[in-house]
DNA sequence: TACATTGCGATCCGT
DNA sequence: TCGCAATGTA
């Protein structure tokens, strides 16, 4: 029995009461820190192993996919012999693979799409547009909002419209009714219901809510405190037969409320179990004291909050150093130069460093300063990958493949590449279908019978259907890559694509491959070749999901992906009244106690260091605002922080301009070419993943670039051009023969003479790319 | 129907 | 400052 030791083994006496409670609802009050993944997996592994409850009957419910699939690494690792894995995966997996495998019992079938934000906008500006309301009184955006937040508190169309008051509501409810139709036509979920349907399903059918129920003796919930309202009662229903639920969380770490997320649900957990059992994890094993005790001081100004104190065995360390500077451009140089030095001086690793930051927007700049010290990051969201408009494109000719009744999808390429289907035709053949109820994708191979539509039009509508027919036929039979494939052929995409002499051509090329790679990397790593699995895994990507964080680069991310890491050191800039709290908070006593636990949770992911700094300007947009420090500075003890502020006009050299540097190269270049197409976003990338290598070279046209040098850290950076050799993982040795772009968002064309000769586009933030010497 | 120009609006966090 | 949507024109 020496698997007994491994699951219990250095845990604190807490931990292993947490581990081996019993039967009955578990609270596990867990403070930044305190090792509650490792309560959470241990769990699960002793309650396999010593009570020998089988897997399948244990649901594990995570924050993110990425937490999903470490804890199933872990817990495959502890257990003794070779058993199934329990359920885990996050709110949106398991309830999406819940509806797919339980589909005969409502209105979609398993092949039905999953709706990302866009595509929810689409979908509302349709349903606007056939009730005839203006998008310009009302915003698509703040009716799905008010339909998101309905959809939250499970409240369905008729619900939310016999609750509305005014005008607005009263419009927001007949949108709402429209969009659930639009969606039930389209045979498609948004976010917010693969989780109301479930409950709805499972409440309707009460003997297939039941057979959940009694199915699962166990129920394990991560981040507890971030759940929202239709979570909640899902996970109340699935446990409501054997009543084991472990909720594991922190009050003081709730940061998604704007998103649903309700704290009610872990501060009232006692009210709703009144025989549960409350277990405080307050030792800590990440942080100095000195960073905790700051963290304490603000995070304790909240009203809202379990009372509970952190406290650790390791040292007092180095305070809390707090910088205030001019500008957002000197706050950029010494986030550099504090790297730079602790890397030369200290050994430490790049990888050793995260800059947690309020909102994506104040990305730019420090990275623009990181890339021209040569300095390798790895920036987490922004753009993000799978919302490119090129990538959105062939994704759409997926989903109508799997899904034909996905009307959004199909309107979104009907006409791209451009085949003479016009916005009138599309009009008239939608009107069309819905006057005969047939989907529109049937009403595309009945042109000739549709009024006002021509023989060119028809034509088209025709081939386009045909080509539909024909890779629907082979669906079952192809994986998912081959199939993506004969797409991007067979519809003329890349070659309109490549046709085009935009400037961002060779990037949406790049991004398009991008997305090869990625599907064939799926089919590879899952093993799984069906084209459904490939678009429900990038549906439900966070991302988060995509970092890897293994690359030995800095990490950059917002303060709400940092949640549940923890770094060396930790920067956290823009710590102004303003941004950290946000401005929006400022009348709302409840969302001043967010921002504040947004702080805390940026602060307790630092082990050694800490440093937060502050501007006295900041731009934002076109104007220059005076800002003043945080005032979350100001709650932290004097006694823990150390504060440092640089000369006003000292250092002002590097700021970006003068055609040096990615934006103001980005911005002449912008101007001399053609127009940027639909939804083209240059700039920041989104994707996780090694990261972005390479700067801006300083000749001019952007003919040559560097490569930071990784394994010695240094600053040394690795210069390439045309006819510099380099190597790709799955292409092999090759040469570059041609730069396009600028910056982190660079493209080069290699030749890669192992792979016979053919040439290919590659973007180096992906990281995949490295110099042969 | 496709492309260019102009003007407006937004910029907080994200499954 | 920028991207995008609504307009106008070939």
């Amino acid at each position: 029995m020496t698997k007994t030791t491994t699951y219990l083994e250095n845990l604190n006496s807490v931990q292993e009461r947490a581990v081996r409670h019993g039967d009955g609802p578990l609270l596990v009050l867990a403070g930044a820190g305190s090792g509650k993944t490792r309560v959470l997996t241990r769990r699960i592994a002793y309650l396999i192993e010593e009570k020998n409850i089988s897997p399948r009957r244990i649901l594990a419910v995570t924050f993110t996919n990425k937490a999903a699939g470490e804890m199933k690494k872990r817990i495959t690792e502890m257990l003794s012999r070779d058993v199934a894995l329990p359920w885990v995966g996050t709110f949106h997996s398991m309830c999406a693979r819940l509806l797919r495998i339980e589909a005969d019992w409502g209105w979609w079938t398993r092949d039905f799409t999953i709706y990302d934000m866009t595509d929810q906008v689409d979908l509302v500006k349709n349903c606007m547009g056939r009730l005839g309301i203006s998008t310009t009184t009302f915003t698509p955006k703040s009716f799905l909002g008010e339909i998101s937040r309905a959809k939250d508190i499970l409240l369905t169309a008729e619900d939310y419209a016999s609750r509305a008051g005014n005008h607005y509501e009263q419009t927001a409810a007949r949108v709402y009714a429209e969009y659930e139709k639009g969606l039930r036509e389209n045979n498609a979920f948004d976010f917010d219901d693969l989780i109301k349907e479930v409950v709805q399903l499972l409440r309707r059918e009460p003997e297939l809510g039941r057979s959940y129920a009694e199915r699962f003796l166990h129920v394990l919930v991560d981040e507890y405190q971030d759940t929202s309202h239709a979570q909640y009662a899902l996970v109340n229903l699935l446990s409501s037969v054997h009543r084991n639920i472990c909720v594991v969380g922190d009050d003081d770490q709730s940061i998604y409320g704007w998103r649903g997320a309700d704290i009610t649900n872990i501060l009232d957990f006692e009210k709703d179990h009144p025989d549960a059992v409350t277990l405080r994890l307050e030792q800590n094993y990440r942080s100095t004291a000195g960073i905790l005790a700051a963290a304490h001081d603000v995070v304790s100004n909240n009203e809202r909050r379990k009372e509970k104190e952190l406290w650790t065995e390791r040292e007092e360390g180095a305070p809390v150093r707090f910088t205030r500077v001019s500008n957002e451009y000197q706050e950029a140089d010494e986030i550099r130069d504090l790297v730079l030095t602790l890397v030369s001086k200290r050994g430490l690793q790049p990888r050793d460093f995260a800059i947690l930051y309020r909102t994506h927007a104040q990305s730019r700049v420090i990275e623009d300063s990181l890339r021209r010290a040569g300095i390798a990051y790895d920036i987490v969201g922004g753009v993000r990958f799978y919302e490119r408009s090129e990538v959105k494109d062939v994704l759409a000719y997926l989903k109508v493949i799997v899904n034909p009744a996905d009307a959004v999808s199909l309107r979104r390429i009907v006409n791209v590449p451009p085949r003479k289907i016009g916005d009138k035709t599309i009009e008239r053949l939608e009107e069309f279908a819905l006057d005969r109820g047939i989907p529109l994708y049937e009403a595309l191979g009945m042109g000739g019978e549709v009024v006002g539509v021509g023989p060119a039009a028809r034509t088209a509508l025709g081939e386009l259907r045909g080509m539909f027919d024909r890779l629907r036929r082979k669906v079952e039979t192809t994986p998912v890559n081959i199939l993506l494939d004969e797409v991007l052929d067979g519809s003329g995409y890349v070659a309109w694509l490549d046709g085009r002499r935009t400037e961002d051509t060779a990037q949406r090329l790049a991004n398009v491959e991008e997305l090869v790679s990625a599907s064939s990397e799926f089919v590879e790593m899952s093993g799984e070749e069906s084209l459904g699995a490939f678009l429900e895994q990038v549906s439900l990507v966070a991302d988060i999901d995509r970092w890897e964080g293994e690359a030995n680069t800095v990490s950059l991310m917002t303060l709400h992906n940092a949640k549940g890491l923890e770094f060396p050191i930790v920067l956290i800039p823009g710590m102004e009244d303003g941004l950290l709290p946000h401005e929006s908070s400022f009348e709302d006593d409840e969302e001043m106690e967010e921002e504040r636990r947004l702080c805390y949770v940026g602060m307790t992911r630092a082990m050694n260091q800490l440093h937060m700094f502050s501007a006295d300007t900041r731009r934002r947009g076109g104007t220059t605002n005076l800002r003043s420090p945080s005032r979350f500075i100001h709650e932290i003890d004097e006694s823990h922080l150390e504060t440092v502020s640089t000369a006003v006009e000292q250092k002002r050299a590097s700021r970006p301009g003068g055609g040096y540097g990615m934006r103001g190269r980005g911005r002449a270049g912008r101007g001399a070419g053609a127009r940027g197409g639909a939804g083209s976003r240059g700039g920041a990338g989104s994707r996780g993943g090694a990261g972005a290598r390479g700067g801006a070279g300083r000749s001019s046209g952007g003919s040559r670039g560097v490569f930071p040098d990784y394994e010695n850290q240094s600053q040394e950076a690795v210069e390439f051009g045309p006819g510099t050799r380099v190597r790709h993982p799955s292409w092999g040795e090759g040469v570059i023969v041609g730069i396009a772009g600028h910056g982190g968002d660079m493209v080069v064309t290699v030749r890669f003479d192992e792979a016979g000769g053919v040439e290919k586009r590659i973007m180096l933030r992906y990281g995949k790319l490295t110099p042969v010497t």
